[in-house]
DNA sequence: GCAGTTACATTTTACAAATTTTGTCATTTT
DNA sequence: AAAATGACAAAATTTGTAAAATGTAACTGC
């Protein structure tokens, strides 16, 4: 899908990233960046058209390679149920582990969130997709008889929110790892029981 | 509980109380609340500490009328499956509506949870301890038969965190209320079929 | 002694000028 | 023709400073 980048435009990728994750989105400057890519900062707007745009840029990178990892639990062997969980899981673990070993990132992966730039709006869209997927999955094989399977998704998506969207992640940053990992464990429990059970 | 306030005490809160409302956090000024309580702003630190301070008194106000809510229909004679159920529809339409109805006191609020002021982390406790109450009922009367009885209070929070949080609250502002209120509907009625069926 | 004020030091905020950065485009270089 | 630059206007940020607000304490009048 994704086309194949020119060297130049690679280098300034690659420069933004490590500016970002230094020094923050406050102080990330198209000029500085270029000036580390040996080039002036107008050339930098032949490849990104902003600002804004080569931040996200940056943050996408990290999406989309959060995805693929996402895509392979997804696209598996495995049954349903084990796939779901394995899926959750995987999503809140790497957006805490971002939150907590690249924090500049995950601040602009927040605001790319909270101000629903497109990066992250389709990034939803996709990882919803997996969900829907792994699900239909779940049914097709009757490890799950949801009664409405669009209210299943949504109750899935609502019940692990706590743990998986950077704003909420951002309130529990100091809350122990294995706190959240058991009280996470046991939301997924449940909801894995409530899609194989049909309460809904 | 509550020490009865004295009348200028009063005055300034309700005072201070309308000009969050109407100017918001950043336009809200000891000296403006002063004046039009008919005193310098000096003598409002015989009563309170702090700007800070006179702020989260106005939100603990607010917090407070909504715990009493909250705390009559814990303390009902109804079974624990209806009090657990109409607590959190309390609890999720107290925060909504003050979002919609009165941004700038939602505002404040938000920004006392997110800086965990003492008002906040208080309240947190005391409705956290209505919850615990309902439940504890329920297991007394059979209605609940959870394994664990903290891990099914903590899930019960965990789950209907997104229709609760004000950070989160503030993510779905401009989702039709229809919408939202059919999903927490949903995710109550896993919930209480959860803690009746002791999955957990 | 209590409610309140005046006076004042400290901290924030507001605003304007200077500087930097963003974004565009015609021109140069390869 | 593609890649890059220099020059420039517009926008954002920083800096310095005046004004306002916060917070303290000694003082006044009841």
């Amino acid at each position: 899908m994704a086309a194949p980048r020119e060297p130049s435009e690679m280098r300034i990728l690659s420069v933004a990233g490590e500016h970002l994750r230094q020094h923050g989105l406050r102080r990330f400057t198209v000029v500085a960046v270029a000036e580390e890519a040996g080039m002036t900062h107008a050339n930098v707007y032949r490849y990104f058209p902003s600002r804004t745009a080569l931040i996200d840029a940056v943050v996408d990178v990290w999406l989309k390679s959060a995805e693929r990892k996402l895509a392979d639990i997804a696209d598996g062997p495995d049954p349903a149920e084990d796939k779901l969980e394995r899926l959750i899981l995987a999503l809140a673990k790497a957006n805490r582990d971002l939150l907590h070993e690249e924090p500049h990132l995950f601040a602009a992966l927040s605001q790319a969130v909270a101000k629903r730039h497109a990066i992250s709006r389709r990034n939803r869209t996709r990882v919803r997709a997996l969900f829907e997927r792994v699900i239909d999955d779940g049914i097709a094989t009757g490890a799950f008889e949801p009664r409405d399977r669009d209210r299943a998704i949504a109750f899935v998506i609502d019940a692990t929110h706590r743990f998986i969207h950077p704003a909420s992640l951002e309130l529990e940053a100091d809350v122990p790892q294995a706190s959240v990992d058991a009280r996470l464990a046991t939301l997924i429990r449940v909801a894995l029981r409530t899609l194989a059970t049909g309460v809904i």
